[in-house]
DNA sequence: AATAGAAATGTAAACGTTTGCATTTTTAAG
DNA sequence: CTTAAAAATGCAAACGTTTACATTTCTATT
């Protein structure tokens, strides 16, 4: 029903091939030809059938991003951020929701044979041998986004390098007792992130010689629930702590609320450190380490589009981004 | 590359025909024929190319969702609600973002024909006539969410009586100069809701007998930077609100932010009531208007299912979901 | 005016499914 | 055993493009 290049070209008396050609900008189509078809697909309100045309050239025009379901404003962000890049251009994109370990590997299996996209994005932090294998079974170029392997580009932070920094500025500051919400510890979502986190925090307590002490570092599951349950066991134990770093500003916002409602107060009864910089932190004052996770999607996207241009050479290419640490009011010396 | 239904079919000496409809759970296969089916296609890693799957049966097994690229959590987290409907099921959904009114009815071009998509969740308030047109030459089922026209199967709220019944209780609390923070006033993306909402506002003022005073009324882009700055403007009139009312949290939230700065106290000084309930709103005790954007993008999903499944008998469903108010802790009675 | 080369166009075979219809095989009733 | 109906399978034509390759039509040179 809906009109096809043969109604152009019956009404062009010319082939489909030459419709084809002169849609699509190819040379070698008279240019008086071309205007006229043009000008019938105008008419006929003509529009390309993706699948056919995908069929027919191996191109699928859509990019896969391959990203955990949680509702967690980072992949949210970084998502939504490579969207952007693509709005005007010929691509689609498709988020591919994981939602945990088991379904994960499934889940990529999904995207077998590499018919459903021409390239990938995955913001999925723990890769197992197998899904590696699929992904390489694709063919398409993938991209890993804050984690990166030897087998695909990738683009990353030095995640540890950022904790250590944050925890050094609040061990400057005069803190002694930090606490730390971390990730679930054994979620394999986000097995490498706030491991890598946590090491850096361990290597700043470690350069100044200060204890780390198990009870200080409790799970807050990257939510904002998570991060109010743990600052309230970080708060019952014998000696809380004076400081609390949190693996990300969702949970550093959750710990806020639990300590608001201790009635302590920040920054003069504990400091709050968050990672992110979350597009909220600005407003309530949280300081936090900012991750450029904007940057993240869009570099993502442009060597995506580059690796689809030029024919991987073999070598995969990284980019490690940079990181900040932004002091707002949430942090200051512990009160004596 | 990839094996296809006919490597199965030859290496098992059957046609195609019976490949697919074994895959497919069609009835007419012979149960030991299916099984030897799924068994060679399971150790071929066979997957099924979705572009010759799509363009033989005509269904896409797609479903787009058009909203606007803006970095909100409204559409955010109602994408997501949806995306989550579906991840066990066949459909894929892909976002169609669109960045302005000029852009929309292009962007809405894009998807022309319908063959991108078996149905669509348009999430974008401003219908045009000519989009109207579009959407129904793609001849696919449609529905509307948070807005509601005659043309489609529509979602909404009472945008109105929640605003009213929100303003209200800003009176009952003994508010008389009550603010409010609107989305661009001639945003066209935004165009119904605000206008609906600032219509509630009037509504419960005139019941009380009021004054609507026009410069208590500015306009902050459903943004958090753009709620900080209306708020300024807010405080600098020459009798500024006892209480504001931001048609959205994250407005709500850039509001706290100024006010903070002005060294005003919440409530004592001012109160602050959200709209949204967005996922932070609990964390920092904002006052507001919960919608219920889960239920929204999972109700949306399951009509649309249902229109795919029974063929539109020319009627369209609408379901108004229920709103409320959620009181925390940035609203009190005026300080006199 | 002939001709070589370039430019424009056409032909037809893919791409990997689905599906209406035809054919074969099985099942069950007589 | 026949035979009719049901079940299983096969055939082949779509679906709407793209793209080698072949053919025709121009253009410019001699």
């Amino acid at each position: 029903m809906p009109p096809t290049i043969k109604d152009i070209a019956d009404k062009l008396g010319v082939s489909t091939a030459t419709v084809s050609r002169a849609l699509r900008g190819l040379p070698n189509v008279a240019p008086s030809t071309r205007a006229r078809v043009l000008q019938i697909a105008k008419d006929l309100n003509y529009s390309i059938d993706p699948r056919a045309s995908s069929l027919a050239s191996g191109r699928t025009m859509n990019i896969g991003i391959v990203m955990p379901l949680v509702d967690t404003w980072f992949y949210s962000k970084l998502a939504t951020a490579a969207e952007a890049m693509l709005i005007d251009s010929d691509y689609y994109v498709t988020r591919y929701n994981v939602d945990s370990l088991s379904d994960q590997t499934a889940h990529f299996r999904r995207l077998s044979n590499g018919r459903h996209v021409d390239g990938l994005i995955v913001a999925t932090a723990a890769l197992g041998k197998e899904d590696i294998d699929i992904l390489h079974n694709l063919k398409v170029p993938v991209v890993t986004v804050e984690t990166s392997t030897k087998d695909f580009a990738s683009i990353s932070v030095d995640n540890a390098l950022a904790a250590q920094i944050a925890t050094r500025y609040l061990i400057n500051l005069g803190h002694k007792r930090i606490g730390v919400i971390t990730g679930l510890q054994d979620d394999p979502m986000h097995f490498s992130v706030p491991q890598e986190r946590l090491l850096g925090y361990h290597t700043a307590l470690e350069e100044y010689e200060l204890e780390v002490r198990p009870e200080l570092e409790v799970s807050g599951n990257f939510s904002l629930a998570g991060g109010a349950e743990a600052m309230i066991e970080l708060l019952s134990v014998r000696y809380p702590p004076t400081a609390v770093f949190a693996l990300s500003d969702e949970m550093a916002i959750g710990a806020l609320k639990s300590i608001r409602e201790m009635n302590l107060r920040v920054p003069e009864d504990i400091s709050v450190l968050g990672f992110d910089d979350h597009d909220i932190a600005e407003y309530i004052g949280l300081t936090t380490v900012r991750q450029p996770v904007v940057d993240y999607g869009e570099k993502a996207i442009s060597m995506l589009l580059n690796l689809l241009e030029n024919p991987e050479n073999g070598t995969h290419p990284h980019v490690e981004l940079d990181t900040q640490l932004i002091v707002r009011s949430t942090t200051g010396p512990p009160m004596r």
